[in-house]
Formats: C-alpha cells, sequence, structure tokens
DNA sequence: CGGGCCTCTTAAACTATCTTAATTTTTTAT
DNA sequence: ATAAAAAATTAAGATAGTTTAAGAGGCCCG
C-alpha cells in the first residue's frame, strides 16, 4: 500500500507522525475494482468507508420501479460510502459502483472507530470533512428547491466539470433527477 | 446562563467536566430573541453557530424575484446557522428568523476555532453532530430526486411531527420546492 | 372590537417535465 | 472489424407543477 493521495488528503488538515501513518496503513485495506464492479450492492450491510485514490465510483439507489437515482459520485481523492448506513451499520440504501478502473482504500468501521481513540487528531481530520460534506449537501439541496433543471445541470458542470467528462449524460440526468430524455431536451 | 439542554445536548456524544463547562459557559452568549425577529440577514457576515435552547427557527433563501427557500426548521435542542456562511466567515445565503419566542445560545467563529484547541474532545463532538447532519442531508436530497411531491410530504410529517403543528403549509412547501398552492392541492 | 393582513383553498390556463416509442449515435464485447 | 448493447436525440401525448385570481377563514394590532 502505497496511499500517496490518502496520506496528502488527511494532511490537508492535520499533521501525521510517522508511527500514526503506520497505524493508519494497517488498518487501511487497498482494493483494485475494475471498471463496472459493484463495490458495495444495496441491501448489504455497509461495512467500510472508501477513499478514492484514483478512478472513480458513483452511488446511487434503485428503487421498486428500476429507476436509479444518483447520490453522488467520487473522482480521485474523494471519501465515498453509503454513509447512512455506515454510521449506523444497517443495510445499504445505495449501490456503488466503479465508473472506471479504481484503486480504493478503505477502512471498516469499528477499525475506525479504534483509530479515533488511538488518533484522536483524526477526529479533526473527519469533523473537517463531514462539516464540508454537510455544506455541500445543503447548497444541493438549496438548489434542488429554488432553481430550475437548466440551471441547476450548469451549476453541476461548472462546479465538477472533470465528472462531467467522465460520467454519461443518464447518470447526471439521474443525479439531478430528471429524465435523460428532459435533460437531452434542457441542453439545446 | 442556564445552558441545561446544551450541556446534555454536547453530552449525548461526550462527557465534560466542570472546568470544561465552565470554558464553555464564559464562550457562549444568551439571547433571547422574540418572534419574527431576525437573527441572521441573507447578506450580512455570519459569525455564529446558535443552539435552540427553546423555541424554533427557521432559515430560508430569498432569490432576486423574492421567492423564498427553506432551507432548514431548528427546534428546542437542535444547532442552526447558515454553515456554508459560517465556516467560510462569507455573507450569508440565509436568513435566520425566530417562529416563534426563543432562547438562543450562540458561540463565534474564532472562540469556536480557540476552543477545539483547549477542549479536543469537542472535535469528537462536532464530528458526530456533522456526520448526522450530512446523512440527514443525503437522505433529504435522494428524497427530492426519487419522490413525488406527495411521497416528500408525507415524509417530512412522519419525520418532524412537531414542526409541521409550528410551521405554516406555505413554509412547508418552500421547504418542500413547491407552491403553496400545489401543496393544498397535493394533500387532498 | 374591527380592519387589515396573511393563510389556505379552489379553479382555470399555462408551462415544465414525464412517458413512450422510434431513430441515430456511440460504446462495448467478441 | 463487426455485431450487439447502451446512450443520446427527437417528438407526441400525458401528468405534475406554476401562475394568477378570487373568496373564505383566522389572527394580530391598534
Amino acid at each position: 500500500m502505497d496511499g500517496t493521495k490518502l496520506f496528502s488528503n488527511i494532511q490537508k488538515h492535520i499533521t501525521l507522525e510517522d508511527l500514526e501513518k503506520e497505524w493508519i496503513r494497517s488498518i487501511f485495506e487497498a482494493r483494485d475494482v475494475p471498471k463496472k464492479q459493484l463495490v458495495l450492492e444495496q441491501g448489504q450491510l455497509c461495512r467500510r468507508l472508501y477513499f478514492v485514490e484514483s478512478g472513480s465510483l458513483r452511488a446511487y439507489n434503485t428503487n421498486k420501479q428500476g429507476k436509479e437515482s444518483t447520490l453522488m459520485f467520487a473522482v480521485q481523492d474523494w471519501w465515498i460510502t453509503d454513509m447512512y448506513a455506515f454510521v449506523n451499520q444497517k443495510q445499504a440504501l445505495l449501490s456503488l459502483k466503479a465508473l472506471e478502473d479504481s484503486l480504493l482504500f478503505s477502512v471498516n468501521f469499528h477499525d475506525l472507530e479504534a483509530l479515533f481513540f488511538k488518533i484522536p487528531k483524526l477526529e479533526r481530520f473527519f469533523r473537517i470533512l463531514f462539516q464540508n460534506a454537510y455544506v455541500r449537501e445543503q447548497l444541493r439541496v438549496l438548489d434542488g428547491i429554488s432553481l430550475t433543471t437548466e440551471e441547476r445541470y450548469a451549476r453541476f458542470v461548472a462546479k465538477y466539470p472533470q465528472i462531467t467528462q467522465k460520467v454519461t449524460q443518464k447518470q447526471i440526468a439521474s443525479y439531478l433527477g430528471v429524465t435523460p430524455e428532459f435533460l437531452s431536451s434542457v441542453k439545446k
């Protein structure tokens, strides 16, 4: 496990001693996932939190009628999981699937809990991580209830140009909560 | 400052020594706000994070056309602010207004930052607070992109029965992102 | 205690978005 | 390289949601 991106991600907010890095290295697990592979399947227990060292994932829910709704995309340097199911150790509402060949580092729930006691600074790191994530979701909610589809699409493209390249319009539509046909017509 | 609810809120996730409580008490500021008073006005610098000891608040954005969108309600025992503007110390996107006579405890940004160094356990408390808030917003986003207005209204009522009593239908409509006329027709 | 303001409801006309289906274009797998 | 599968586009008809307007009920304030 190299984990260059993982460590520099953590060290954006806190500094780590070599020994602490060792502890982290010993608990995180590296995994190569090929394109289209499911990392987590809706309905399964969600045991792990993932860091995308390279590649990209999509998190989505599939309803009874088979309609998919994309909750998030994660590219290099992002953290992702079904956070609801992870923190409550419940059945996943989401599936996670690789959009391309990816390298993930992940940690399971109980190891992470233990790591918080071993390295209390990590509480600060995740406090900041969740704080930013919360703000991001709030802004998305506000966009969702106050903007037109056209405006929301424009903001998505402006905010996530690299994701826009990587994913299909169908997936963007399912992130915005509209049909691909309608998104197609909006783009003109 | 009594702050009974504030301390028991914090002690849901961490335990505090008497001395630590003293430090917190010395930094948090109590404020009575009468019904309808603005606690924060959109466009102002957002300096403080609020805890609702009693009463209730609404956080909303007003767009150029004067349309209001409600981002959240906060009742007794909730934390609230314009989190985007607070953590970035930027102009508020939201206004906060008292729905009824309320007692708030609040802390300013720099005092809170300092408090994190003085009481590192608080990082854990806020890590958990933001983690829960993030999960809550993610579920709201998912509801927003996957459910009908009727389903979202039903979930709102089921999840927040006490808020449903306290606020107008117009405000619930602006939380769901629909017009009050449409919500009225959906209810039949 | 009355007037005015705000909320809620209803309805008609209008606009946004969905559904279905057919066609074209792009991607994937062999 | 080719065949098959998936994505994107287009368009017609249906449904969801908005706008405007009007009227009824409730509640706050002087």
